[in-house]
DNA sequence: CCAACATTACCACGAGAGTGTCAAGGTTGG
DNA sequence: CCAACCTTGACACTCTCGTGGTAATGTTGG
């Protein structure tokens, strides 16, 4: 039997018992189940688990950002429509792509300050 | 000059003008700004705000979802990366939990299609 | 000049995400 | 048989999201 319990799968990835509980009920990583109901987690599963972690850390994302990326994946409708809009170039306003506001909200407040 | 103040962009978009600051911050919609820092809203924006509405309603999804989505269209290592996880396969899709909100019946089809 | 607008900076508050812990009960293996 | 595991469900806490206010202050137009 090479399946681990839930147990044993958070140990190997890092994850928290209670975690792989949630991140299943989020539709992310959904292990196989034993006759009795126990979550088997497989080769497969255990790695998506660790690559999971390893993209959160990456990039400051939530699950819940997965899980939409998700989906778009699979709702193409969703996909288009947000792809659509996203198109729609915003004529006068350069930038502000998200990474950015940051050091604009930041900028400003040093501008604050100096001014008293 | 056909650029709206902030509570006339309110009035004709059905946002309040607190929301137009706020999904401004969010960095989806940036409007320009007088020389006394008023923003002023022109068509473009107006129209994208309409869209804005018209999207987040029409897939019940929120704002951040939106400000992901984004965040992915401009960052081709983000992209590529949540791609890539999405495409490991998920040995046996099933068990997504009772209160789901995904469509999956619906969706199988372009699923398959995804991963071809 | 001044009423009506704008700006930012706060306080607040319900809802959801992300976590932990505990309870009550079923399953497993030695 | 029984200790150690599993299940779901619930209480709770911290953060962020999505909103609404209010206050203090600057700007505009008639």
């Amino acid at each position: 039997m090479e399946a681990l319990t839930i147990r044993e799968a958070a140990q190997t990835t890092g994850w928290s018992a209670r975690m792989l509980r949630y991140i299943e009920r989020s539709g992310l990583v959904a292990p196989a189940r034993s006759s009795a109901g126990y979550r088997l987690y497989g080769p497969a599963e255990l790695q998506r688990l660790r690559t999971l972690k390893e993209l959160l850390g990456r990039y400051e994302i939530g699950l819940s950002d997965v899980a939409f990326a998700a989906r778009m994946a699979t709702s193409a409708e969703l996909r288009d429509d947000v792809a659509g809009w996203l198109a729609e170039k915003p004529s006068r306003p350069e930038h502000v792509s998200a990474q950015d506001w940051l050091r604009f909200e930041q900028d400003k407040h040093e501008k604050l300050l100096a001014a008293a």
